[in-house]
DNA sequence: TTGCGTGCAAAGGTTTTGCATGGCA
DNA sequence: TGCCATGCAAAACCTTTGCACGCAA
């Protein structure tokens, strides 16, 4: 939930193009694009700074995919926040460059031990795995 | 080992700086600094490719911390490959920054896992979980 | 009216690239 | 001598910030 005192057209048409977004990730260049088009272009600014509070409120995941690319963000729903629901990895092959949505139970186990084992408090949402991907196994 | 056809003064003084920071991890910028009053300054380009050569190469690993700060790297050895020496993970933790090095059992488990359930080759070297370490877990 | 949100342009910082020079084999 | 490495400066890139204007409450 946007916690914004004012409420705007902006904040509306990008919340609905998140939602279209969902279960896929996107840049800020992304939503740039596909507004620059429209009757109502969005500035580069007000999409990061929107995107930011998205972020805070954990509305929106933000991910660091590439040393020098854009930022990757995705839409999780707005009552994301404690729950389990949409516990999954997410896998970028060092090949392809392909960013995969794992859903596995092994997570579970890990965060679990990395709690019990260590005291730490990992963020499954915000981690991303590095590798290569099955279909650029094969190729080998 | 370096694939370069020349062998040059500043790659010596380089990987000499690389061997003494093993175990810890540093930035294109420290390398810099390190050099920069001394009888050799490198220059910064210098660094980054011969950098890039080293990541290629698996000497040295190159991780992608913070968004907007600089790239951070960690020298492995230059035998390290494919060999299982270090499997440890990275985990950075979001509170307070630190950059914990963790040697654990379950990352085996975990890159078993992968390739064997779903053809992924998960790279431990590469990957940085992201969490909150035991000590700022404690301060809450 | 108040004050945040917006958007343009400019700044910010890291990394890469172009090009002339330097140094190893 | 040939060819890569170097290093300076400039470019490239994504993201943030300054500031004036607009709009919601």
């Amino acid at each position: 939930m946007i916690k914004s005192v004012y409420k705007t057209r902006q904040q509306d048409l990008l919340l609905a193009f998140l939602k279209e977004t969902k279960g896929s990730h996107f840049t800020a260049e992304d939503v740039k694009k596909h507004f620059a088009l429209s009757d109502n272009p969005l500035g580069t600014a007000t999409i990061y700074r929107q995107l930011e509070k998205l972020v805070i409120d954990g509305t929106v995941i933000k991910y660091f995919i590439d040393e020098k690319s854009a930022a990757c963000f995705e839409y999780v729903g707005e009552k994301h926040g404690e729950t389990d629901e949409s516990k999954h990895f997410h896998i970028k092959c060092e090949k392809c460059g392909v960013l995969i949505h794992l859903d596995c139970s092994e997570l579970s186990h890990l965060q679990k031990h990395l709690k019990e084992h260590h005291g730490i408090s990992l963020n499954p949402l915000r981690t991303v795995f590095y590798g290569i991907c099955a279909e650029c196994e094969k190729k080998n």
